[in-house]
DNA sequence: GACAAAATATGATAATTGTCATACAATTTT
DNA sequence: AAAATTGTATGACAATTATCATATTTTGTC
């Protein structure tokens, strides 16, 4: 069993107001799990009873529309946690986590973090300042959807994905999306989502080589928009 | 001044965890105001220094898109608060919030509200319940908008208007909206708003005098989305 | 009540986006 | 390595939605 001590996402998320007594506590009652690519960490509907603090990989936490199609509402980058709105509220998750690259992540159980809400108020701030902060970008993603155009969303998209995960040496965005992930992100047909990527490369905006997305000037590209 | 120990709709928000000694605390700091219709409580961008509690009425939370149109994010009735979460982020307003009907406000400081966050843990876990609440409400909006048809969201807008607000005695939803805000809350053109309410009136799932709009058959309506 | 202004309604048309079909490429399985 | 499956790409077309123009109705103001 690791220590929660030593890890060094922590230090990006809420737990790092706990203090070294809380974070040998946490230590104790924790579980680390190895997600492999395309697994689920916890389904819409499901009862998770804690939260999940992501320590490597990236996933996507999405809902399944009446459609039948997978909306992505949010990419989770490690340092980040997940599951605490379910347990605030005492309700089944309302999203569906699924790793879009191998992750390593660490499971503390509700009792425990409840434990850390009532005993340490600068934990609760900072929990509920994520929380907020989700609820601003939620609200504003909401707008886009409503009021911007698929190419508008696409491109916007695009940069959040560079500007958010980075680049490889070769200049092509770093995370991995299918096209039909990309689709469900920007909340269009995958046949859409493909078109405009081909006409985005035809007008020299982005160049695709395989899978590999290269964004040539980001600028040019947010202006286009 | 009058005192928050009486007042109805406290029981209905955060605010009802606090004790005796608080509520006169918050009864002496507060500040009424009377909110016409048309009027907004704060814009997007102010910084609002405390939390609203709405007493009576109903106003719109709002923000406006790139392309012009105001989309209307939630409504908020009597018993709720607002400004929670630039409070907490310590921001600017993300929203506006303006009075759909004439409204009674008060007005509770920030100093006032953190002092019952560190003191009060029920409280702060009341507001934290309600601040996950509305990003579960702005999740599944969310995905609608990029989900949906315009069509699928005005009747699932016009039954959730019924639902919350209720009906006049002559059955018309209570609550009015232009069609223009109705619109912005589906997050689409006016003129498709009219053409599409039309449309539903002339198949006989509604019925248009006026302004007012009565819902002839939920479930019908319901069935047709 | 008359006028101006705003809101509602409708038509015509264009632009956007979704759907279905099919082709091709990449990946996985056998 | 061949076959099967999956993912990507593109064409053709239909459906949805936005935009602009213009009536018509309602509301507010003097």
């Amino acid at each position: 069993m690791s220590k929660c001590e030593q890890c060094i996402v922590r230090q990006f998320s809420s737990l790092k107001a706990l203090n070294k007594e809380e974070l040998l506590k946490m230590a104790e009652c924790k579980t680390s799990y190895t997600i492999k690519k395309g697994e689920a960490i916890f389904e819409e509907g499901e009862i998770t009873n804690g939260i999940y603090c992501i320590k490597d990989g990236v996933c996507k936490l999405s809902k399944l529309s009446d459609n039948g199609k997978d909306q992505i509402v949010k990419l989770v980058k490690p340092g980040e946690l997940l599951g605490q709105r379910s347990m605030i509220s005492e309700e089944a998750a309302n999203l569906s986590a699924v790793a879009l690259e191998d992750m390593e992540v660490c499971f503390i159980p509700k009792t425990e973090i409840m434990q850390f809400f009532s005993e340490n108020n600068q934990f609760s701030m900072n929990v509920m300042r994520t929380i907020c902060d989700d609820l601003k970008d939620a609200d504003d993603h909401m707008v886009n959807m409503a009021q911007k155009t698929v190419r508008q969303r696409l491109v916007e998209t695009l940069i959040y994905l560079e500007d958010t995960f980075g680049k490889n040496e070769d200049g092509s965005l770093h995370i991995q999306l299918s096209r039909e992930e990309l689709a469900g992100m920007i909340g269009t047909a995958t046949e859409s989502c493909i078109r405009l990527l081909s006409e985005l490369n035809k007008s020299g905006y982005i160049a695709l080589t395989g899978k590999k997305i290269t964004i040539i000037d980001k600028n040019k590209l947010k202006r286009f928009a």
